[in-house]
DNA sequence: GCAAGGTC
């Protein structure tokens, strides 16, 4: 008797294999590890999937519109998913033709689908009706054994949903991404990759809402009122914003010539709990705000580490810590190192860890292993430190911040001001990334009376709302429920790789803001939640089998067929404005020898960007822009050009790199040197200007301004 | 080429 389990990812297979066969032989073919158990008569092979190894294609390409779909192998179909073609193989070799098969993939609606089509595609699908399903929520010893024990029958609601979510997004996504971009190829016959999707489109929309209320922003002046009373005492009135000018002025006339009394004084304690532990979005937040990581970075080093072996399961919504990983043995390990070690040692046991409210059934919140690591880079490091600084905090002691409140009269104006400082740091001191307050107290009692240096009134301007950055979109995305937690950092990149955004501050481009004015006429339902929200009820409806999979997904095809035909009727112009807004997006300056506009330009030939006029070829002006550069905002404040970051650490200078810089700096390519292939360049030596080699002095060609050699 | 969702 052969039986197969199949696990949604290597790590569970591991775990799972450990927990029903410690005895169990681990194997590899190639990088991929599988498990074999033998009892008797009875042989067991445990194998692993690595998240979705089927992926959809339409079955034929060349169709106009793609309804009909396939499932294909995802390195067909993905040339980066490579390395899934050996977790394939390795199923297809050892788990084909079983007697028994177990589906021990994670217990939602995606990992039922993982397993399902694994089995199916990949062991054939007469392995379907020898299926059994293990239903665990973590991976712990007894709970792996009593799914194993208590199998129950895979969950064909699941299946039918997890496909139909897939169908659905492809055939909302990519017809509408194709029938936009076909669009500009309609109107301009030039291709310029754009796209739509029920996440990426309202995760859009949020942000050009957000520009919007920006742009129709109007300031108000306010004014507040500030008595400054010495020793670096700056009380304010109570009034806060005053938004007419003669008051303002009757208050300080009112104020005029008096002395400060203070009318009250409190000092009070203040808890600060511990900080809770890390889920994936609250780790990408506090590395933004910390190291200014981009979410997508901190998770591609979360996902290392966890690799490697140092630190949990990254891809967790959980804020809680249960006492089954161990916390003992974990600070145990990691007081090894001194650096982490003098924090832990001012733990007081019991250790409890301060938790969040957020659950995940599937993973605990994000915490170092106690394996130490040997080698990490810079940026490893600091997220590692992070982690491991952020679990010691957890169990750490509450802090105590005193606040110190002062309430004063100034010719019956009541002002106040406050001081505050952490008079017990507790678990501040292991957690070197919050401020501590450390504010200076005067020595000041009710019934005191202070000199008034001067009262005045400070002008201020309302502001607009904040842009986003990167982690408070995430934040919004996980309040409104778009994305998950693991598809949230991409959705933003890829915001950005469209050119639909811009900026650390984010912005809105031209062209992001049309891709939302046509969606929002043709096809308003993906500019909003809508969309996600009416996924939502189908797929459960489906799960629950009040209405066929197929249903569903007909009456997408009509949905989308209808807002297709929609676009085509208007396609050269919808094309026409799209490819207007892509150019006024690239637009970066104006161009200093023709008054046109400076664009970011691709050449493919060289496979790099640069800035060229956007009259060429009547205006041939061209700025080369360094590898990774990017074209910023302001301008430079000698020229007017637009400056330009670069290289690492970030740099900044002027588009123009002969700015600012004295004649004899500048160098002036004036062709290639015939004896090492340098660029020749124009400098000025004691007998006027020559030409010479960039390659000196190990090269040292030289000749004279009108004998440069041609080409 | 195009989506969103798993995962190394």
């Amino acid at each position: 008797m052969h039986e197969v389990i199949i696990c949604e990812k290597p790590k569970s297979s591991e775990k799972i294999a450990g927990a029903l066969f410690p005895d169990a032989m681990k194997k590899k073919h190639g990088k991929v590890s599988y498990w074999e158990h033998v009892e008797g008569d009875k042989r067991v092979t445990i194998v692993s999937a690595v998240g979705h190894l089927y992926s959809l294609r339409p079955r034929q390409s060349n169709e106009e519109h793609f309804f009909d779909l396939e499932w294909a192998p995802i390195y067909e179909i993905d040339k980066k998913k490579g390395y899934v073609k050996d977790y394939l193989n390795v199923i297809r070799k050892f788990a084909a033709g079983a007697d028994r098969y177990i589906h021990a993939c994670d217990y939602d609606i995606e990992g039922t689908l993982i397993g399902f089509n694994a089995l199916k595609y990949g062991c054939g699908e007469e392995a379907l009706r020898k299926t059994s399903r293990m239903k665990f929520s973590t991976l712990t010893r007894e709970e792996i054994k009593r799914a194993y024990q208590n199998p129950i029958e895979v969950d064909y609601g699941q299946v039918d949903s997890g496909a139909a979510r897939h169908i659905l997004d492809f055939i909302f996504g990519v017809n509408i991404s194709r029938s936009l971009m076909k669009s500009v190829k309609a109107a301009t016959n030039r291709f310029i990759k754009l796209s739509a999707g029920r996440v990426q489109t309202p995760t859009l929309a949020i942000l050009v809402e957000r520009e919007k209320e920006i742009r129709d922003f109007k300031p108000v002046p306010y004014w507040i009122i500030r008595a400054e009373l010495g020793e670096g005492i700056i009380a304010e009135s109570k009034r806060g914003k005053i938004f007419k000018r003669e008051l303002v002025d009757s208050i300080l006339e009112k104020c005029q010539g008096s002395d400060a009394e203070v009318k009250d004084v409190r000092v009070r304690d203040t808890i600060r709990k511990p900080p809770v532990p890390f889920d994936l979005g609250t780790l990408q937040s506090e590395a933004y705000r910390v190291f200014g990581f981009s979410p997508k970075k901190t998770q591609t080093i979360a996902q290392n580490l966890y690799t490697e072996g140092y630190t949990s399961y990254p891809r967790t919504s959980s804020q809680k810590l249960p006492e089954s990983i161990g916390y003992e043995k974990i600070l145990k390990n990691l007081a090894k190192n001194p650096r982490f070690g003098v924090h832990i040692e001012r733990l007081r046991g019991p250790l409890k860890p301060h938790e969040g409210k957020k659950e995940d059934d599937a993973h605990p919140a994000i915490h170092p292993t106690g394996l130490l690591p040997s080698e990490l880079s810079k940026d490893e490091k600091k997220v590692y430190d992070l982690i491991v600084h952020r679990f010691i905090s957890v169990f750490g002691e509450d802090a105590i911040l005193q606040t110190m409140k002062v309430e004063l009269e100034i010719g019956e104006e009541e002002f106040s001001f406050s001081r505050k400082r952490v008079s017990k740091a507790g678990w501040m001191e292991s957690y070197p990334y919050t401020k501590m307050e450390d504010e200076e107290f005067p020595e000041i009692s009710g019934g005191d009376s202070l000199a008034v240096r001067s009262v005045s009134a400070d002008e201020r301007e309302t502001k607009p709302p904040a842009r986003y950055n990167e982690a408070s979109l995430i934040r919004e995305l996980e309040r409104r429920g778009l994305g998950t937690k693991s598809t949230r950092a991409d959705i933003i990149a890829k915001l950005y790789d469209r050119k639909y955004i811009e900026g650390k501050k984010i912005r809105v481009s031209p062209l992001g803001e049309n891709i939302i004015d046509t969606l929002t006429r043709y096809c308003e339902k993906i500019t909003s939640e809508e969309l996600t929200r009416q996924f939502e009820r189908e797929l459960e409806d489906i799960m629950r089998g009040k209405i066929s999979k197929d249903r569903v997904i007909d009456e997408a095809i009509t949905e989308v067929r209808s807002i297709l035909s929609d676009i085509e009727e208007n396609l050269r112009d919808i094309g026409k404005e799209l490819y207007r807004a892509y150019q006024d997006s690239r637009v970066v300056g104006e161009c200093p020898a023709c008054g046109g506009k400076l664009v970011i330009k691709y050449s493919p030939r060289n496979r790099s960007t640069f800035v060229g006029c956007s009259s060429y070829p009547d205006c041939r002006t061209v700025y080369s822009l360094p590898k990774g550069a990017s074209v910023l905002k302001s301008l430079c404040e000698k020229c007017g050009l637009p400056m330009i970051s670069y290289g690492r650490p970030r740099q900044r200078a002027c588009l123009d790199p002969k700015c600012g810089k004295k004649k004899s700096e500048v160098e002036e390519v004036v062709g290639k040197c015939p004896e090492c292939g340098s660029d020749l360049i124009k400098r000025s030596g004691r007998y006027g200007e020559f030409v010479g080699c960039k390659g000196f002095p190990k090269c040292r060609f030289t000749c004279s301004v009108d004998e440069v050699p041609e080409g």
